[in-house]
DNA sequence: ACGATATTTGTTAACGCTAACAAACAGGTT
DNA sequence: AACCTGTTTGTTAGCGTTAACAAATATCGT
């Protein structure tokens, strides 16, 4: 299964870019200046003459040197990141908000460094610390749950913390998000409106996933308001509950209550994996059972018949998220204090096929 | 879309964590003991008294202390950190892989920072400089393909560096990976081998998604090598492909070459927009025409047919890639240098209902 | 009780960079 | 020439931590 190398010089070139790491007075010496105008010269903004600069980025070059930023930022108290914690590196949602955050950080010399929390609080509390020892200029979180050592890391963290994808019943301080819950009342009064009645949930065991948590919330208000019967709540697997687990899980929806018209899906996946197992055992969907998910996923749209669900600007969590924390980082830099905030980020109830 | 703070107290309380942020000497001052006694009583291996660590470890909790890791780092070299760049945060091949990584460095105190490329070796040559202004003590990158000074940056790191992904052809140092013209090659003989004859190719139009770019290769020496009729090749949308064009693709296909048997898509993920859109015109699949995939996402094997594909080993390139990291600053620590490896992953032929 | 050894704590000096200030220099004005 | 102004470069100190060594204290055998 492995092999040693296949070079054909005696010794591995790149050992370990032969000798120390240049520093910046390596460069600074080879360039014939002082290191603070090599400092200079590799920000933007400062005065130098033009062919100083030159020359310190030949040097550079020459030397492949690479600067610092821990030990500027040290000196600068600038580490010039980012820290964002999102639930898992396997979603879309959050794959376009993270995508958003990229975006809203272009070009302020601010870097996005991702972590994730795999859906965990306490791996979220290890992530939040992990990521203050690198002193970032701002957090991103997902969500409004936390262990109470996270929260309290997050509150004297001393820099922007921005919650996203949830509305906080307590926020620490920003937050840029949307009721999960109300989103998902949304969609069961779409169903009411097409007058389906006896309308189930599928989620996960756990509160996990809190989003998850929050739709299931969602839908039982709803059914208590629109004076439907009884909840008809099946609860299937670890969230974030998979597409197999969507699929087992209507199998046993209809065993219970053999009377169900239609299914609300903690997430488009599940209601996919149940949509499929429809297919495969000749249930008619909408016909003998509606199915709705949540998310708007690629594959809701995509698959046949297409999946009703919820789309949410997650991009524009991201994005909006990106940009309040630019703000507060400038108020921050001239020792003021952004007044706290809390964006509401749209979301839609998108009716396809499957209902 | 805005509100100000809901609080009832007059001032926030969380200002910016009142004042200042602790540093180890106000700790150590707290405990009464010496900054350095609170860094050994923060790091483990180092002799403390037992009830002077406890000591410490209460003042820190009461002054909310957390270390400054990069002023650590620059005092002992170590930053705890290794850097892993995957081309996308929505994608569960590297998702896999990703939390392949995270196990393998599981106790070993050094933590995960991800970037993403976007697929884009230009994003990836700014991302591996940003992570080494940061000085990681490794790093992953995914893929053999990089911009020079992409390289050249890996070259001169002076740290472990692994490719993934790929068997690249003239690698930067150590290797996980198959090869994916080869992985392709075997699914279109997997295809032979059950009769099929006129087999096409679906993927991007460029060179941009290196491993699929490698799978269409590995599918043109397949053909070549079995005596198969041209190639039959549809470049569709710049990669990483979506279901929505896999889906437009094989309309294309079937368009061009009425005759088709077969279809080899670059991933999954377009196989299954490809299976859709058969589904939504009645072509049968895989009598009208089969339909294979690759990667083994979950959907491949929920959806209905379940699509035939190639299933790699994605969790192990990532905790192998994580063990050979370890060992290699091991190595590095005690001055050494680890002979350099390619260490070769399995993947395997799935046979579902679509072929 | 004595030195010898092990354990625990403290002191000093970096690590690589940038803020803050100081100095040198150019060009223009009187 | 003396002065002012603006640009460019240099010097010093310090950011928060830990390595390396030194010192103090505890433990032990005889």
């Amino acid at each position: 299964m492995s092999r040693s190398d296949n070079k054909s010089s005696p010794e591995p070139k790149h050992e370990t870019g032969r000798g120390p790491t240049p520093t910046m007075l390596d460069v600074a010496i080879v360039a014939g200046v002082s290191a603070m105008t090599v400092s200079r010269a590799l920000r933007n903004g400062s005065s130098i003459a033009p062919e100083t600069r030159d020359r310190i980025k030949k040097a550079v070059d020459q030397l492949g040197y690479v600067l610092d930023q821990s030990a500027g930022g040290l000196s600068s108290k600038r580490t010039g990141f980012v820290a964002a914690l999102i639930p898992s590196i396997n979603n879309s949602n959050f794959a376009d908000s993270a995508r958003g955050l990229t975006d809203a950080l272009e070009g302020s010399g601010l870097q996005l460094l991702l972590g994730y929390t795999d859906y965990s609080v306490e791996k979220e509390e290890v992530l939040i610390e992990s990521m203050l020892k690198r002193r970032p200029e701002a957090i991103v979180v997902t969500g409004g749950v936390h262990t109470a050592r996270g929260r309290k890391l997050l509150e004297n963290a001393g820099v922007p913390v921005v919650e996203t994808w949830d509305l906080p019943v307590n926020p620490i301080q920003h937050v840029v998000g949307f009721s999960n819950a109300d989103a998902s009342s949304a969609l069961v009064e779409y169903l009411y409106a097409n007058g389906y009645r006896k309308i189930a949930f599928i989620g996960g065991t756990t509160n996990r996933d809190t989003r998850g948590a929050d739709r299931r919330a969602g839908y039982e208000a709803a059914i208590k308001r629109l004076g439907l019967e009884g909840n008809r709540i099946i609860s299937f697997g670890t969230p974030p509950i998979t597409m197999k687990q969507g699929g087992e899980a209507i199998v046993r929806l209809i065993e219970q209550w053999p009377d169900v018209e239609a299914a609300v899906c903690v997430s488009d996946l599940s209601a996919f994996g149940a949509l499929m197992e429809c297919h495969r055992r000749g249930w008619q969907v909408p016909e003998r059972v509606a199915i709705a998910g949540f998310g708007d996923f690629e594959i809701s749209g995509t698959c046949h018949p297409a999946i009703t669900t919820v789309g949410v600007d997650c991009f524009n969590i991201g994005f909006k998220a990106g940009k309040l924390l630019l703000q507060a980082i400038q108020h921050k830099r001239e020792n003021k204090w952004l007044p706290l905030e809390t964006v509401l980020i749209d979301y839609r109830v998108m009716p396809r096929d499957s209902t």
